[in-house]
DNA sequence: CATAATTGTTAGCCAAGGCTAAACTGTTTG
DNA sequence: CAAACAGTTTAGCCTTGGCTAACAATTATG
């Protein structure tokens, strides 16, 4: 008893150009970004530390519960996660640092992030924005688009 | 007592160029990205239902629990929560409906996904990858950015 | 038309990532 | 050096978005 789908079915989409992908590719969307949401959050914390680090000379909870714009007991809370997941290394009451692989991770998402920062200034967008969008966009790009945003960036300033 | 930043805050940054941003623009964007994130898995449910509407006439939560790769349970609990939202209507065991804020909804993040995905394209990335990406980073774009975006491919097409 | 297969719902579990309130530690300062 | 202040942690709560298992309804089929 398909009632309700009589006006709907029979005639052709308005613009035949985008069909639906195949149910395998687009399941692949889909799992790819709830991916990258789990690892997502932790980045922005380590590559703020070592940002800190870098800049400060210390990365102190409160810096970046300020900087994130989250509770204090927030960061608390995540920075026993990264404790666990052997990213950063913390002494209660004081400065944290960031563990080889976590040093690691720091740079790599310092770089993407910057790419990406950088790709959206060389397309025109302004740095607020550029700054803004970059935030989220960073965890979503592939290598792939990432090489190209490069080159892109590189090819602008040679101009 | 900073007895460990001894190595790290004396030597200056590598590279002076990129500086810490301010600490209220800087929570600017992190508070903007966790904004993005509660309303993005809503948005793709909905452009969804409506891409299955148009293309098949009908939007089943099977389909939608194939394509998204999820459990139908998933499915299930999260379609209450766009009948609560009044995005959807749905009755028992039939097919889903959007609402005309649901329609709406639909209309702008598929004009906007599809934007994103277009970009992607005309900037040479190949058109699988381009969708993954399109899929996480569209929620993270601004009016400015797509903007940009969308006359970027427009001026490539006409090249 | 009875039964099998498909589809949908409900219950109950879990982890992540927020919050506030309260307790505790470390630092500054009168 | 005692108190006040600033920073940190803990406890306990909440919502979101996953899952599995069990059950219910609909649809298809022998
Ligand atoms: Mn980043
Ligand atoms: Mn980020
Ligand atoms: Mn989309
Ligand atoms: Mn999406």
């Amino acid at each position: 008893m398909t009632d309700s789908n009589s006006q709907a079915s029979s005639s052709a989409p308005s613009i035949p150009g985008d069909a639906l992908p195949p149910v395998e590719q687009h399941a692949v969307q889909y799992a790819t970004v709830r991916n990258a949401h789990e690892t997502e959050l932790i980045e922005d914390y380590v590559e703020l530390i070592g940002d800190l680090l870098k800049h400060r000379g210390e990365a102190r909870a409160a810096d970046i519960a300020n900087r994130m714009a989250v509770s204090q007991a927030t960061v608390s809370k995540m920075i026993r996660r990264l404790n666990e997941l052997e990213l950063v290394t913390s002494k209660p009451y004081r400065s944290l640092f960031l563990t080889e692989a976590g040093q690691k991770m720091a740079e790599t998402s310092r770089a993407r992030h910057d790419i990406v920062l950088h790709f959206l200034r060389a397309l025109g967008v302004k740095d607020s924005t550029a700054r803004i969008d970059a935030e989220g966009m960073e965890h979503h790009v592939s290598d792939e688009t990432l090489a190209i945003m490069q080159r892109f960036t590189e090819q602008q300033q040679n101009s």
